[in-house]
DNA sequence: ACTTGTGAAGTCTTTCACAGCC
DNA sequence: GGCTGTGAAAGACTTCACAAGT
């Protein structure tokens, strides 16, 4: 696992599954969204509606943090905020910087969802000197010299890297010299870092190509009769006669040179 | 053998697993980046390397697709990169649609990565009639009055979504009346959609949530070095004053009135 | 000698279905 | 009547380890 990801192996501690972590601020969304409607008390089958899960995987992912409902009634709906907030960590305040203030960083900048929730966009950094200064979303951008001390001035643990791809792994290491454990990567390239290091990755292009394969899934039972396929771009041609075996698109047989 | 008959598995990609298509984009970036390397062959290991996984996963992937390496040797690359290419439909252009030219917007209308593989932005769409004509990225904004027409006359099957939550499922609703079949959310919200429409969620602040809770789990480990609680599990503690039963942290202020 | 391809084993996740409580 | 919490079963995914091929 070269994306430095958090292995933590068998001894079991008190561990609530990944999955079940990825889905709380699921949860807590919809929770709050009813607490905004002041709304008491909710059942796991319409938290489970709203958050867009099933209610078995939701009682179960609660039942990791313990018991904060009550039978025949449902979960309260205050309560269970509080609860996910804290174990999500979010009853902290977390300074975050971005760095590389391109189309997306700005956007990121700008983006409510971020400072609505213990996230605290605490500097911007870019490499570019004549943007130094420069006000996005009422924060100055800092030069990326000063990373090192932007970083530990402000007790920044996590990172969002912005960047061209060319300059994500870099940005990485001088984040991580400087103390960040946890890092947003948003540039299309694998990041190695030091174990205990997390990274997350969001991949504009991956999520499209997967809509892409299953939106050509689509066409293709559509018309599962003819159409045997429009003729793409110069397909490479493969070797010699051999044991070639796809599933059923098998294709005009070339090698590259 | 295994007992039950195989139903569909959710998502129903005949054939090859979810996580897998899910990695197939990471391996055809690797590809590609060896491809214009000139480097004709790649073996298992090495592949794995640069896509951040290990070798097994990556064969056990490989393998879905059809017998495409030579034993000894490994991957031809070029071909690889063709068969992968098809496998996700990126043989074909696919016009997407961006609805939403806010911040985010006009972000992803720049992101070279879109244009870069099979993905052509065929148009941009905006509620506010102040943007209409306004070219952004070279590409003119067209009033979300027209959607429909827009959709079809582009045979847009692919949709993006940057409106502010509010809108988000109002568009959704429009662009599958209008055709689409695949959409990419980047709107906090749960979007419902009928069967055969592939929602697809990105969620900024979900990432930064997951993260705080492994930041702050590090945290609480290099403090407590005694563990945490006399008992992680849930023993039947279950008497003194009431029902709760957290974990550990119970409740300070927030309880419902 | 070297690397792929893959059954089998292992682990993680989801779903079922019902006991227990209101 | 209601609903939660949870063992147990089912299923999906990963990893192991080696036979088979070059």
């Amino acid at each position: 696992m070269a994306t430095g990801r958090n292995h933590r192996p068998a001894t079991r501690s008190r561990g609530i599954p990944e999955a079940t972590v990825a889905r709380l601020p699921l949860y807590l969304r919809a929770l709050t969204a009813l607490s905004e409607r002041s709304v008491p008390t909710v059942s796991s089958e319409e938290l489970a509606a709203a958050a867009g899960v099933n209610s078995a995987k939701l009682r179960k992912d609660f039942s990791y943090l313990g018991s904060y409902g009550t039978r025949g009634v449902g979960y309260d709906v205050e309560y269970l905020v509080y609860q996910i907030s804290r174990e999500l960590g979010l009853t902290q305040d977390w300074p975050v910087a971005i760095v590389g203030i391109g189309n997306l960083g700005a956007a990121l900048a700008n983006y409510g969802g971020f400072a609505s929730r213990g996230f605290r966009v605490a500097a911007l950094i870019d490499a570019d000197p004549a943007m130094a200064g420069t006000p996005v979303a009422g924060i100055p951008v800092q030069h990326a010299d000063d990373l090192d001390r932007i970083i530990s001035e402000n007790g920044v643990s996590i990172g969002v890297i912005t960047t061209p791809p060319g300059a994500a792994q870099q940005v990485c290491d001088r984040l991580v010299a400087a103390g960040v454990t946890s890092i947003l990567n948003f540039a299309p390239t694998v990041l190695s870092v030091p174990d205990g290091v997390d990274v997350r990755k969001v991949d504009l292009s991956i999520e499209l190509q997967i809509l892409a394969f299953h939106e050509q899934r689509k066409a293709g039972e559509e018309a599962a009769s003819a159409d045997s396929g429009p003729d793409p771009a110069a397909p490479p041609v493969r070797a010699a006669t051999s044991s070639r075996k796809g599933p059923d698109g098998d294709m005009p047989a070339v090698m590259p040179a």
